[in-house]
DNA sequence: GCCGTTTTCGGCCCGACTGTTTTCAGTCG
């Protein structure tokens, strides 16, 4: 069972606690553990079952066998026990937004809803408003909600970060046009460059808020927009994002800006701590008990230094162990794009890329780079782009003859292998000996079964002459889920076999993620950092897989490609 | 349900907004 399958089990027991009335902090912890267990990089089912799951914050006894049941039998046994009790369509209803679990449960008790069908007929014979706390705004928005699950029955998919960013750029850059504008910055979780986004959150200042506001609501990227006011304006753009904009007066920047930065759950845990030592946080300052005063911060790092802790970048803050590497003055020196001195992974027109290999170099070079590796797709790639053993001999001469030619950048003959199901790769010895750098990647004949796919990739991680394992779970954002894959034993044998494993750029994969990428490099891998480009353009996309490494906590020093081709 | 720089019991982050109601509960981020 993967750690997200247990995850959800625990979220899902959650709602369940919640409708049944349940104390809002057991609710609590059920769903921080939830939280705590997708950020394992380790397996929690093999932690249950030796015993040593405790060890996770806010997992305790209780959950500890909740969890064990879970893994051993596939259902938790309070879980079962409840779902007898509260109708299903119960947990369906509670997805709609501005409906909590106490509306649910009163329209349950009160008017025998069991689900959307029931709830659709209750509110269209008007008797929602006739409870009492409820009118008729709440029905209205009962039904707009209802035809939202129906439209979107698996909930609103977050976007990915490349379709998100753009656009959040573009408005603060509009805002920052503006006259009536001081200053405006991305906050959420696009300022945090996560894989994925709900909203876009935009802070500003400004000496005539609502001229702004209102001026940002005539952007050509706005479709909709609610009342421009002094406090901020409501946005939503022509493909559909939300956009919050925030005004705050500029002495008070920080607070803002820190605050709609979040994460929530790093927020929470910061004013947790802060609290023990007489400090109440909020976007609004910082509420000192012993003076009863409240103080305000222009920016995010004298907010830090006020509670006792380094600055700490947006992209760590996600409650995995920050707050405790700031106090200590601990943190991480994270890789920059700027120290990355050559792609390890890239396409020409050879195999199925749109660059040729000058283009390629050119774009390369321009970039800064020192080196740049061609790893067109090997023997057995198949769609009309595979690369036969006679061509990419001749391809190992093309580029020593661009290199001979003496530009400013070195091009190295490389390839992108495919791993085989029996682990076996593409080309024979000879011809990888003759590489100078070489990826192997799964790209075929993904397994359902760990053992086999993990089996395969290791064979790959002994072959002498793989250097570097691409995409190592084959997952695409939003569409592919990962392969099966038993990934701790795969960074052992990386750490044994000297085998590097890349970080891949390209924002539909982010693949290592963040997790396993720091969990990889804790355990001794030697990352590398590529962008598996298929175009010049695309060489660019290596700021997301720099996003990846350093929400991974990665240091230039763990990342190979931070050095020069001879290191 | 978890947990301990005051604690093995009694706390557990903070505020805005909404819709309903004359002061607040519920929901959300």
């Amino acid at each position: 069972m993967t750690n997200a399958q247990i995850a959800a089990a625990l979220e899902e027991l959650a709602v369940l606690y919640q409708l049944d009335g349940a104390d809002h902090y057991r609710v609590l912890a059920y769903t921080n553990s939830a939280r705590t267990i997708k950020n394992e990089g380790r397996s929690v089912e093999e932690m249950a079952l030796a015993g040593t799951i405790t060890e996770l914050p806010g997992v305790g006894k209780t959950l500890e066998e909740k969890i064990v049941a879970l893994v051993e039998t596939g259902e938790i046994p309070a879980a079962a026990k409840l779902k007898e009790k509260i109708p299903e369509g119960l947990l369906e209803i509670s997805r709609i937004q501005g409906l909590g679990p106490k509306t649910v449960r009163r329209l349950y008790d009160e008017l025998d809803v069991t689900g959307p069908d029931d709830l659709r007929a209750a509110a269209e014979a008007q008797k929602v408003r006739a409870m009492k706390g409820l009118g008729p705004k709440v029905e209205e928005k009962i039904l707009t909600g209802l035809d939202k699950l129906e439209a979107e029955p698996e909930g609103p998919t977050r976007l990915r970060l490349d379709e998100i960013r753009p656009v959040a750029e573009e408005l603060a850059a509009a805002l920052r046009d503006n006259p009536n504008c001081e200053r405006a910055e991305v906050a959420g979780s696009v300022r945090r460059w996560t894989e994925t986004c709900k909203d876009i959150d935009l802070i500003a200042s400004s000496t005539s808020p609502k001229e702004l506001a209102a001026a940002i609501a005539e952007h050509e990227l706005v479709a909709e927009h609610g009342n421009p006011n002094e406090t901020g304006i409501r946005l939503t753009t022509n493909s559909g994002i939300g956009v919050d904009v925030r005004f705050v007066a500029p002495e008070a920047f920080g607070h803002l800006l820190q605050h709609f930065t979040g994460s929530g759950p790093h927020n929470a845990e910061l004013r947790e701590r802060a609290v023990a030592r007489g400090l109440h946080v909020s976007e609004n300052g910082i509420k000192d008990d012993s003076t009863g005063e409240t103080e305000f911060f222009a920016t995010e790092e004298e907010i830090y230094e006020r509670l006792g802790y380094r600055y700490i970048v947006p992209e760590l803050r996600e409650d995995r162990g920050e707050l405790d590497a700031a106090a200590a003055g601990e943190l991480p020196e994270l890789v920059e794009r700027s120290q990355i001195k050559g792609d390890l992974h890239s396409h020409t027109t050879l195999s199925d890329g749109v660059g040729s290999l000058e283009e390629m170099a050119a774009a390369a070079e321009a970039l800064g780079y020192e080196y740049l590796a061609i790893t067109d797709h090997s023997e057995s790639h198949g769609f009309g782009n595979n690369v036969e053993a006679d061509r990419l001999w001749q391809r190992i001469e093309e580029i020593a003859e661009l290199n001979h030619e003496g530009r400013g950048i070195r091009l190295l003959s490389g390839s992108e292998v495919n791993i085989h199901p029996n682990g076996s790769v593409d080309y024979d010895d000879d011809l990888l000996e003759e590489l100078d750098w070489v990826i192997a990647s799964i790209h075929t004949a993904f397994s359902d079964d760990a053992d086999r796919n993990t089996g395969r990739m290791i064979t790959a991680i002994e072959n002498p002459q793989v250097d570097c394992i691409g995409h190592p779970t084959g997952r695409l954002i939003n569409r592919r889920d990962p392969y099966p894959l038993n990934i701790e034993r795969v960074i052992a044998a990386a750490v044994e076999n000297d085998t590097m494993i890349e970080i891949n750029s390209n924002p539909r994969r982010r693949d290592l993620n963040e997790i396993h990428a720091r969990m990889a490099a804790e355990a001794g891998v030697k990352i590398v950092i590529n962008t598996d480009a298929h175009r010049p353009e695309t060489l660019e996309l290596i700021e997301y897989g720099i996003a990846t490494a350093r929400r991974a906590w990665l240091t230039p020093d763990q990342v190979q490609n931070t050095r020069s081709w001879w290191k």
